[in-house]
RNA sequence: GGACAGGUGGCCGAGUGGUUAAUGGCAGCAGACUGUAAAUCUGCCCGCGAGAGCGUACGCUGGUUCGAAUCCAGCCCUGUCCA
């Protein structure tokens, strides 16, 4: 292993975020005596980020923890072309009005995580709406056209992969990655940015990024990637069953997602604790070398951590709360989702839909039959189970991790 | 514009007139085992309905037929090759 002289480089490399960079040295260097400023692109697509994102937004932090500059480049003109990177589909293009409302959305959650400001080391967010939209074809095609051949951007993989499926790729996805080049330009000319990180993914359209800042600019910048981050199964990181693992709180309560946390597989934690909390590494260390007997504690620790940094304080408690009230003690807390009881009582089916917990009343019938829904703690196998109106309080729950509270609501 | 091949459930992919709500795989959910983990085994996996009933579904629109995802026509879309 390298032994950086800079802090950020020698922080990403401990704390594994590290899989690529174009000149290790050069970017050591630059980072060891100046302030680097580094951005990272994101999406527009959808009103919160979710955890796959979280990565590079934790690498964000840690940039600006090492006294560089962070700048968020907010996709909203990109968003508009769609990114053909390991898709193979096409995404939706959505409207201005919305991309706008989904930055405003997403940007709660990196003041969460950045200081923002005016200082040579605050954080910015940036949209490169503002360029893009403002380029007009032919001076794209004059300024940048002459440096990108049509030859080496059918080797990317992006695109590469599509044409092996034979599956469609449009003009328009074609030359996102011409656009995302520019951003880096644009983003080196108005900001001094000298660095872009971004998943593995993006180290095609990266290395563009700073081949065109040099061949116009005659500038040098650097690229860095993360490794891809899958879970210790294999599978991408924050889906799950309910769907994506949302950041923001509008998305996803606090409580699941201190549960997603709280139920990574072991092989996970130690690798988590480094990418997605500000913990000290002998403390990790310490955590994992707990054996199995600590590794509840460690995933819990986890799972405190990542939700106080992403949702607060008092999020964190109140889901750790209601997680040792409901598991451990087998009771109710505070965080679980409610649903009135109406003094005539309600149907398990219809509590298990109306909580969230089936989709369908098809679904719910098929919960009871396999044995996986429970009022109290005790499993029930009548699909035609009623609740009293008469309890105030009743525990149900879905599976061993699904619970819910039905409550009087006078 | 022409020739050929295609468009099937979240994804991949069978099916080429009835027994097909549609084989199989992946993903997902539940049960057992556990540690709110993994692996493994088992069950489930379009909707509604009081289990065998109904409604929707195989690109779109019509047609043939007692009966179609399966045949015919037109249209839309995709790919390959040609112009």
């Amino acid at each position: 292993m390298t032994q950086y002289s800079s802090t950020l480089l020698r922080t990403l490399q401990e704390r594994g975020y590290i899989h690529q960079m174009t000149d290790a040295a050069g970017l050591d260097a630059l980072a060891a005596k100046q302030i680097v400023p580094g951005y990272i692109g994101f999406d527009a697509t959808a009103p919160s980020l979710h955890v796959g994102s979280l990565v590079q937004i934790m690498m964000l932090r840690r940039l600006q923890q090492a006294g560089h500059k962070p700048i968020v480049l907010m996709g909203g003109g990109t968003t508009k072309v769609g990114d053909p990177s390991g898709k193979d589909e096409s995404r939706k293009m959505l409207s201005s009005a919305d991309i706008k409302a989904n930055i405003a959305s997403i940007r709660t959650i990196f003041e969460r995580l950045l200081f923002f400001g005016d200082g040579p080391t605050d954080a910015i967010m940036v949209d490169n709406d503002k360029w893009l939209s403002a380029l007009g074809y032919v001076e794209l095609l004059r300024t940048v056209g002459p440096h990108f051949t049509i030859n080496r951007m059918l080797t990317f993989d992006s695109v590469k992969l599509r044409l092996e499926r034979e599956q469609p790729l449009t003009f328009l996805e074609f030359n996102y990655m011409i656009l995302q080049a520019y951003d880096f330009r644009e983003l080196a000319l108005r900001e001094g940015c000298r660095l872009q990180m971004g998943g593995s993914d993006q180290w095609g359209n990266i290395v563009n990024g700073i081949e065109l800042s040099r061949r116009m600019e005659s500038k040098e910048v650097f690229g860095l990637t993360t490794p891809l981050l899958t879970t210790a199964d294999g599978t991408k990181m924050g889906k799950t069953a309910a769907g994506a693992v949302w950041l923001n709180e509008a998305a996803l309560p606090a409580y699941d997602f201190w549960q997603y946390w709280r139920n990574c597989d072991d092989r996970d934690v130690g690798r988590f604790l480094r990418l997605f909390t500000d913990l000290p590494l002998d403390e990790i260390t310490r955590l994992e070398g707990a054996g199995s007997s600590g590794i509840n504690a460690a995933k819990v620790v986890l799972a405190n951590e990542v939700t106080r940094l992403c949702r607060g304080d008092d999020a964190a408690r109140g889901a750790e709360a209601t997680a040792t009230a409901t598991f451990a003690g087998g009771g109710v807390g505070a965080d679980l989702p409610v649903l009135a009881l109406p003094v005539q009582g309600i149907s398990l089916i219809d509590a298990l839909v109306g909580i969230g917990f089936a989709a369908s009343r098809g679904e719910a019938k098929r919960l009871i039959a396999g044995g996986g829904a429970r009022i109290n703690g005790e499993a029930i196998s009548d699909e035609n189970q009623h609740i009293a109106g008469t309890a105030t309080e009743v525990r149900i729950s879905a599976g061993k991790k699904k619970h819910g509270v039905l409550r009087t609501s006078a």
